[in-house]
This record gives C-alpha cells, structure tokens and sequence, in this order.
DNA sequence: TGACAAATGCAACACTCTTGCATATATTAA
DNA sequence: TTAATATATGCAAGAGTGTTGCATTTGTCA
C-alpha cells in the first residue's frame, strides 16, 4: 500500500504559471502535511530536513507568490509573524493556547449571518475576517 | 459652556502606580480623543502638535505600560504594527477598508454565545479573541 | 539543446519594537 | 521648600520579520 500524494504540486504550480523548483514542490509537500499553520522559520527547517537549504528570502518570496496565487492562505494570529497553510485545506479560524502554543482548527463557523447584517446596516462589503480566540486549552488549564 | 473633560488622566495614572509625566498626559488625552485606534507614528504627531517632542522608544514604553494597567487595550488589524484604543471605551470590534483605510467600530458583539459552545466542546478557556472585517466601505465600493 | 524568463542566494535595507545606559524629572518625605 | 529616590526619558544599538537589488542559476519550451 502506498501513501496517496492528495494533490500534484507540480501541476498546481503550473496551474498558475509558477516554474516547479524543488524548494516549492518541497514547500508545498511540507504545508500540504503539516496539522497547522507554519512561518518561515518552522518551513525552512522542515526543507533542511529535506536536504534543501532554502534562504529566508526565497521563503518568503515563496509565500507571497503562493498566497497571490491562491495556493497557501496568510494566517496572522496576532503573533510578530505570519503562518501559512495549505488552501486546499477549508477555510476555518483558530484556537490558540497562550499557555503552551497549540493551535487547534475551529470549523463550521456560521460567519456568514455577521456578513449579512454588516452589509445591510453599514453597507460594507467585506472580503475577509479574521476570528481568533486566544486563552488556555484543555492541557494547560490543568496545570495552573 | 465648557467642554466636559471626561476622565482626570492624572488621578487614573496614580491609580495605577504610573507618574503623571508630560508626555502621559498628552498621550492619554490624544487616545482619549481619537475616533479610531492610534498607532505609534501617529501618536507621535499628535503629541508633536501640542509641543511634545516624545521619543519612539518613549511612546513604545508607554503604550506597553499603558496596557499593563489597563489604560489603553492593543488592537491587532492585521497590519505590519500596532494600534491602541484608550480603554475607557467599551470593547468592540472593527472594520477595516482595504481601500481608503478608514477603520468603523462594531458594537453589540455577541460573541459569548461561541465562548460558551467553544468551552462545552472542546474544554478550552478563552481569555480574549479578536473579530476583525477587511473589506471596502459604502464610499470606496462607488468609487469602483 | 539553447534561449529566455523566472527563481534563487546573498547582502543591504526598511520597519516595528526592545533594551542598556546616562540623564532628567515626578513624587515623597523631611 | 528642599533633598532623596525611584521612575521616566532620550538616544543609540540591536533583534526580528519581511523586502528588494543584483548577479547567477535553473526550469520551461521551442
Ligand atoms: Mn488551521
Ligand atoms: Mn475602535
Ligand atoms: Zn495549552
Ligand atoms: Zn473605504
């Protein structure tokens, strides 16, 4: 039995007209399997363990590039640094632990009626939103 | 007929074990006055235009403090810095336009009800969250 | 295989924010 | 009112994240 690669990198790449180098398919594999949302630093150590010694400016030209082409979502949790995660993955927001760094997925968020009203009352149209809750998970508030 | 000062700065920094310097003063007057958070630069102009010359680093320390003692609460829009509010105004959320940059608070925020369903399922504790709209406000959507 | 546009590495830089240290100032007690 | 002291400030240096210019390398496609 083999492992199901889920998604072509190099196709995707392609897709939207970005060569398919090694650090990018590497990149993206690692994106594609990582539980949450990742920065620079936490990528480039990923790739060295990959053989491939990234520099942090090609990372982050990595992400912007991926990010206008819709491959990778930008993920600010109100940390000095952004994250990025994998766009195939459904949009969803966050829980993150302030005691121990865990980030956790929160789901079917019903944002949707917030979107309406706000369009009704201020006639705003709204593009993105960010909801973030911060506080102790489950772990953590048992050792206080 | 005399404008109303709403709060008397210099008592509320005692209160706080916090000295009632010049630059204080002025700083909690201009948040105070502000109709939108205020961020570092922005604070410094201001401050410039009552005669007070106050350093980054000063305002930096300031605002750190500041939110210590609950003075000011930091507002997080997902920009590259900070903004601060002064914290006698409720609590509230914000909208942002992507386009001219005008910032609009968001009252009535029933965000309890998610905190009580987030702590039922997954046992975690939330100390704070933030909600925050990007999109084009009613002027800028005419504008294209 | 070769031409060419795009990607990369490296160094320099921008920006926000922090910190060490000498000096200045607000507060308190005399 | 003054003196002592803890605290606040200015300035300069530096940390961290992210960007950019430029020379070189590499992927793509003809
Ligand atoms: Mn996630
Ligand atoms: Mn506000
Ligand atoms: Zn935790
Ligand atoms: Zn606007």
């Amino acid at each position: 039995m083999v492992v199901q690669v889920k998604h072509d990198c190099k196709i995707e790449l392609h897709k939207v007209a970005l060569k398919a180098t090694p650090a990018r398919l590497a990149t993206l594999k690692v994106l594609e399997a990582a539980s949450k949302p990742l920065d620079v630093a936490t990528i480039k150590s990923k790739l060295k363990k990959d053989g491939i010694n990234a520099d942090p400016a090609t990372i982050f030209r990595m992400m912007n590039s991926f990010s206008d082409k819709g491959l990778v979502r930008e993920i600010n949790l109100q940390e000095s640094k952004l994250r990025y995660e994998y766009s195939a993955k459904e949009d969803h927001h966050h829980l993150l632990c302030e005691s121990c760094g865990s980030i956790e997925d929160i789901s079917d968020c019903n944002i949707e009626t917030w979107e309406k009203e706000l369009r009704e009352k201020k006639g705003f149209m709204i593009k993105h939103h960010s909801l973030e809750f911060f506080g102790l998970c489950k772990n953590c508030q048992k050792l206080i």
